[in-house]
Formats: structure tokens, C-alpha cells, sequence
DNA sequence: CTGGTCTCGTGACGCAGATCACATGCGCTT
DNA sequence: AAGCGCATGTGATCTGCGTCACGAGACCAG
């Protein structure tokens, strides 16, 4: 078949691999099939948007590859990163179940594959599949949990060094590996990006990425970040 | 019967004259009957805590009567309060649903009803009535909806003074009649506890005050407050 | 009336970090 | 090679506001 993008792309949800390890694609087999028939199967680009902050919602969209942006923006043009979603996640879900705007912006930073589905068809869908209902509720406890998360490190931080700690703990505990002694991890985002994502200026994360690395901290070659000392990041996160 | 903390109870769900403009009370009939058989109607003083931020999930408490102060903690004891929680609104819904701890604390403002219901009964209950299930979907998605706003408020403002007239905003929209020139509030809430809501220092709220007071933005006489002037507020909203 | 606790009001000081303004380096394209 | 665009370093300056310190008014108990 055609691969846009440069995507190889997963056809059915019937046959996708990674279906049982995905919190809200694992549906009893009457509610997949059910979903399989109202989901469009769609492609991006990297860069495109796949809805914007405010708008009506048109309805929801299964990240499947790449990794989407959420973010929200001022008047202003100042941006807040939120999160980068990663395959798997549900998009746009919040706002497509209570029917108000988008909350975020979603945009794909890499090529990604998406599953659309309408908001009516997802309503309907929900009414008649009790379980995909429950599946719908734990997911938003979820995205909940982590706007609270965000909202901890935002409110709560005395200053910027803190929330840098805080997210470099985060993503080492994510795709770091539990037993290795040094996490290593790909650094994909800019300055530029870390800054929005703790809000606070792109100097100053170069200043403090600076001062990590004469610490001993971290390390960095090329777009690899190996964190040396796990225990002085927890020590500037927990403290001020 | 009796009236502890000076409340007067609502004794049954089935006949609550409030019920039907509560968003999650307003059950069909089979389901209002399950969840009365499932909760208990408890009331508590002024100054009691309901849950803990860290504490595996009892269960859920629906708020009948009286204020709940939501709050986050830092270990140094620094507190952020993210909301105050009116009658109708249903605390714990997350973490209940989850099974993940509570995010947040909730501690009574005033003498409150609540009706609480066991974690694993109100999960058998969402088993079973399909129809609660999807207005517990509805509800977490207004819960996420408020921690955006929350988000958005304390990441992208640049002054304190902007986060302030935020919250007065939002407080006179939410209480404030739309007709009405002049909206009047009932401020119960003291400058440090306003302080911890916007995530600044009491001092600054004070100073705040002081100057929107100068200003005749706006006036207070005992514990009323009002507006005189909203759209100033509102350059200071958006602004910086 | 007196002493204790709580909230509010205000001055003084210091610092984290936003902002501005460049310099540098790295990878493109043409 | 040369030139352009983007990400990164780094210094200088300026300011919002956190923190400390203290005084005053309100309310309650004994």
C-alpha cells in the first residue's frame, strides 16, 4: 500500500499489534469492531495541526504514531507546551464527550498516523458500548491526573531550576530504563520548546543546562542527554 | 431529626428538590435508586478534611451542602488552592475511578453534607447503569476543562496583578448577576487564602488590593465587594 | 480590662529571571 | 565557498515580587 510520509501504516485496528498494551484501544471485540467502523484512518505531516485552542469540537483522534504537541497560548503569543503525546493517547477527548472548545492545541512534530472519529458517531458509539463508556472515564482520570501534575509544578515551583529538575526527572522515568544506572535520553525539543514547556525564557534554559553540565549533572552529546547524577536533579526538584 | 454542625439535612436523593439542576445527581430512575442504596449521608463540621493528596481512594463524595477547599501541597508546606468546590460537585471522582491516589486535599469551609459512597460499590454501580457511567464522563471532562484553566492562569500570565483580576473575573461571572451593572461578591476568603489561589504571596494580594482600591477599579465595604470598574479588570486580565 | 490570636497594611531590601543585544557555531541550499 | 537561517551561548541591565519586620485594628476568652 502507500506509505504518505513516509508512514508504514497500520490498517485495522482488528490487526494492530500494539492494540493490547494501549489503554483505550484494548476494547472487548462487539466495541472494536463497533469503533473500527466509524474511525477514519487518517495521515499527517509533520507540523500539522490537528485542531486548534477554542475551536467547536469536531470530534476525537487516536495518536497511532509520531508525537503530537498539546499546547495552550496566551493573547500574546506566548505558548505553554503541556505535553507531547505519544502513540496511543486519545485526543480532543475531553472536549468531544462535554461538547465545550478545545482546551489545547494538538500539532504532530513527527510524521503520524491518527484515527478520527466524529463526534456524533463517537456519542453514539459510547451509548451503546457500556465498557468503551468506562474506557472513556479512565482516560480522562488519567489526562486529569496529569493536568494536576502540571498544575503542581507550575503553582508550586520557587524557581526555574525546580521545574527543569522536575521535567528531566519525568522523562527519564519514562523512557529511561529502571535498572541502568545512567538514563540516557534523546533530546528531540529546543531550548526554545524545554522553555515553553516550564515556562520561563529560552536563556534561561541554556543558563541552566549550562550550569548542569559544569555540575556534572548531566551530559550531552549531540542530541543525547545522559544524566550523571539522578539524586542532585531529585535534591533541585524537591527542594527550591 | 437531628442537625448536626447547625445543617439542615437532605435526607434522600430520591426527594432532593436540588437534584435535577446538579449535573451528576440528575440520574435516570433505576440508577438514582442503586446509588441511594450505595451512599452514605454523612455531614461534617467546618475545618474537616475529607481526603489527602497521596491517599490511596476510599471512595467518592458528592458535596450536598456547604463549601470544599481543593488544595495541592508542597513538601515544604507551601499550598496551592485549586478550586472551592459548591454543593452538586462530586469530589474524588478521579482517583475513585482510577484507583490511583487522590490528587488533591479537600477540607470542609463550612458545615458540610456529603453523601459518600465505597470505591468498589460505585464501581459495581457504573457496571451496571451504563447512563452514570457516561455522566461520569461528563463530569471528569468538566474536572479537566477547570485544571486547563487552572493551567493557563498560572503558566501563561506575567504578573501577579494579571492572575488577580483573573480570579475576580471569574468570580464575578460565576456569581455576579450578567444583567447587573455593578456585580457584587461575597468575599469569604482571606488576602493569604486569595494569595494561595493565584499562587503568590499575601503581601502582594494586599498590595493588590490596595492599588486596584486607588484606582476605584474596585471598593469594599466589610466583606462585600464590588466592581466598579470591570472593564479595567479586564485590560488587566489579558494584558500583561 | 488585658492578653492572645488572626487578619490587614506598609516600608525596606535583595534576588531570580525576563529582556535586550550580540557573538558563535552548525547545517542548509545555490 | 559563500551566504542564509536556526539553535545556542553569554554578558549587562532592570524590575516584579518574595521575604522580613513591624504596627494596627478586630475579635474572643478569661
Amino acid at each position: 500500500m502507500l506509505s504518505p510520509y513516509g508512514l508504514d501504516l497500520i490498517e485495522s485496528c482488528l490487526t494492530c499489534k500494539a492494540r493490547t498494551e494501549r489503554l483505550f484501544c484494548d476494547l472487548s471485540g462487539p466495541a472494536l469492531q463497533a469503533f473500527e467502523a466509524i474511525k477514519y484512518a487518517t495521515a499527517y505531516p509533520k507540523g500539522a495541526v490537528l485542531f486548534v485552542e477554542g475551536q467547536a469540537p469536531r470530534g476525537l483522534f487516536v495518536l497511532c504514531k509520531g508525537r503530537v504537541k498539546l499546547s495552550i497560548c496566551a493573547t500574546d503569543g506566548k505558548t505553554l507546551i503541556v505535553k507531547i503525546a505519544e502513540p496511543g493517547e486519545v485526543l480532543g477527548l475531553s472536549a468531544t464527550v462535554s461538547g465545550k472548545p478545545y482546551e489545547l492545541t494538538a500539532e504532530t512534530i513527527d510524521p503520524c498516523q491518527v484515527n478520527f472519529v466524529k463526534r456524533d458517531d463517537f456519542l453514539r458509539f459510547l451509548k451503546e458500548h457500556s465498557d468503551a463508556c468506562f474506557k472513556v472515564a479512565e482516560q480522562l482520570s488519567e489526562k486529569y491526573n496529569n493536568a494536576c501534575h502540571e498544575v503542581r509544578a507550575l503553582g508550586l515551583s520557587h524557581s526555574a531550576g525546580e521545574k527543569l529538575a522536575k521535567l528531566l526527572l519525568e522523562w527519564s522515568s519514562r523512557n529511561g530504563e529502571s535498572a541502568k544506572q545512567e538514563p540516557r535520553l534523546k533530546l528531540a525539543l529546543t531550548h526554545e520548546e524545554i522553555a515553553q514547556m516550564i515556562g520561563t525564557s529560552r536563556e534561561t534554559v541554556t543558563r541552566l543546562f549550562a550550569d548542569l553540565k559544569r555540575r556534572q549533572v548531566i551530559q550531552s552529546k549531540g542530541s543525547t542527554l545522559v544524566i550523571r547524577n539522578k539524586s542532585a536533579l531529585r535534591l533541585m526538584a524537591s527542594n527550591n
